[in-house]
DNA sequence: AAAATCATGTAAATCGTTTTATATGCGATT
DNA sequence: AATCGCATATAAAACGATTTACATGATTTT
């Protein structure tokens, strides 16, 4: 980078405003800390013609707050931070930018870390999130994080649990989903509709999530007299994508009528299989996917969809989370319903 | 919050350090940002063997720097920021995730954030991350960003464009497609075979990529004399999930053979469309879409793709950046070739 | 033997805020 | 007239690291 810019000049600090406003430096800090009150006074100790002089240095001058000085003496950095398994899942995809949203209108700066579902790497993020100095944190975690996790309440920071949840850890908020649900939501639309060899396919794992919705699968299906067709068929995660090929296969050889994906990749890689065989859907083979209808139309027609209420979810963790920050709010749990999509 | 747990420890500083190794401050933060030789030394005035003292004592009191009052100090911040158009954007989500896996790697921690294409919206990120002290800013701007990105450089950081070019911007670090030749490519991989009424269907915009892309287009229907084809639609972006259907209509109707659908938003707008109108791929109209190509076994087959590589798009940008932060190395351009996936 | 060099270490200033404790002047109260 | 309280404002001490300039004793050079 050439060298040859004029020199820039030096930041403008709280310092070069109080000089400006003639006045201390501590009045600058009070009065650009203050609250506003209904007609927009001033709420410190100073004078409201001394206040708008002072803003109006400010203004003039171009004074940004240094971020770091203000966290050094305050110990709040106005920042929280966000743990999802993987951003590039749409899901948690718009999750996130939502909480984005809400921050910047809050005035919070978020900052955004993948986990893969991997404990150490998350163990790894929230290090960095402390060491970034988060206020409060919103995470969705995987099994095997209870520890992480418990030296970050130890510190005092709030957590929200989002999506999955841990059940040892106390002091965290709660908002998840109602899976069990979901999985019922998905049985029960497809025998609705007069199908009856039903199947689940997932992926070996100890989310909660998918568990859950194993549960409610099962339970629709015995609440309907169906015990004889359960029948959950695994795939390695690692592999999934090449192996879910053959497994659908397998179940349309063996008779299933319909099947159930209770996730985001699983839907994705079932529905690529079945385009693969070319199966059609619903006549060859009906399908239930789970959060992708935002993107239902690229599908296969027909394919229902269950989905989470992102926004939502993002709405009540963030405000649980903020709740908790700045007025040292309860925290609570709170279950959302999931939406059918037919 | 039950507040009855026990009184938090302070958390350990520098002199606790210090205090444990007995030796002074200064000596613990050189010892604790030294350089290491090849064989694990501590490059610097300490002895090897007070170092170890040092380093372990602060490992016994599990100390961690604190990161507001280094960037303070040091006016380093080991942040970096990243500005997409939208992080749900998968190809983008991609970007972010790459660049975030590099930045931990590397020992920065990433801040991300959305623009939605709008200069405002972007303006205030670049104040946001500016006032959060970042080192440095990987970008895909809008157009309209032009004097808030120069603004940042006036600062003296370092920003590299990515994906999208503002020309006007001196000192700034570019990697790019060629867009260009991925319009190019899509053309010719239709005419290829045996296509010649062959679209282009874009939204609205002044977004670089997309006209480069058009550019392309029209170049490699004229070398191939097909000027009389070259026929573009233009949607507006709001409503483009919704007109869409019958743009496409309107083409097929009017004898399109092929349609290039030149971003990965169009082309989940324009493949839901054809699904919605029953149309088969690529016997009654033959598409070229663009970014999706990790998804395209969702969409009916034989869709062709276009795409970027994201990895090396991500890694680019975070080498450059980071090189221009550490070593103060010199500013590129890099345009990287875009891959066609049949 | 004196001077110069080197290896090892420290004291103290500094970064830009926030915040506590205190000061000042003025009107109201006794 | 002395006292109190109030509104307005300030001085100065943090916060925890980095970094400059210097100190100390041992070793080498002249």
């Amino acid at each position: 980078m050439p060298k040859n810019r004029p020199l820039i000049s030096k930041d403008v600090t709280i310092r070069d405003v109080a000089a400006e406003a003639g006045v201390s430096i501590s009045l600058v800090s009070f009065v650009l800390n203050a609250q506003r009150g209904p007609n927009g006074e001033y709420l410190c100790c100073a004078s409201q013609a001394t206040a708008q002089r002072i803003v109006a240095a400010a203004e003039k001058l171009g004074y940004h707050k240094n971020a770091a000085a203000s966290t050094l003496r305050s110990g709040r950095s106005n920042t929280i931070g966000v743990i999802v398994a993987d951003i590039t899942n749409t899901c948690f995809g718009a999750i996130c930018r939502k909480v984005e949203n809400l921050s910047v209108e809050a005035g919070y700066l978020t900052i955004v870390g993948s986990s893969d579902d991997r404990p150490e790497r998350l163990s790894l993020l929230l290090d960095k999130f402390l060491h970034a100095g988060v206020d409060g944190i919103i995470v969705s975690p995987c099994s095997g994080a209870e520890a992480a996790i418990k030296k970050v309440l130890d510190r005092d920071i709030p957590i929200v649990l989002m999506d999955r949840d841990l059940p040892s850890l106390e002091n965290v908020g709660r908002v998840m989903l109602d899976n069990v649900k979901s999985g019922q939501m998905a049985a029960g639309a497809l025998i609705r509709r007069g199908y009856r060899k039903i199947e689940l396919i997932r992926y070996e794992s100890q989310i909660s999530t998918l568990l859950e919705r194993e549960v409610g699968y099962v339970r629709e299906m015995k609440n309907h007299g169906l015990d004889e067709y359960i029948k959950i068929r695994v795939v390695a995660r690692e592999t999934m994508s090449r192996d879910i090929l053959s497994v659908i296969l397998a179940a349309h050889e063996e008779g299933a009528e319909a099947v159930i994906l209770p996730s985001n990749t699983i839907t994705i890689s079932g529905v690529s299989a079945i385009n693969a065989l070319g199966y059609k859907v619903p006549d060859d083979l009906a399908v239930v996917g789970f959060d992708q209808s935002d993107r239902a139309g690229i599908f296969q027609s027909g394919i229902f969809f269950v989905d989470q209420p992102t926004d939502l979810v993002a709405d009540y963790s963030f405000r649980m989370l903020v709740g908790a920050m700045e007025e040292d709010k309860e925290m609570q749990s709170i279950i959302l319903e999931p939406l059918l999509h037919i």
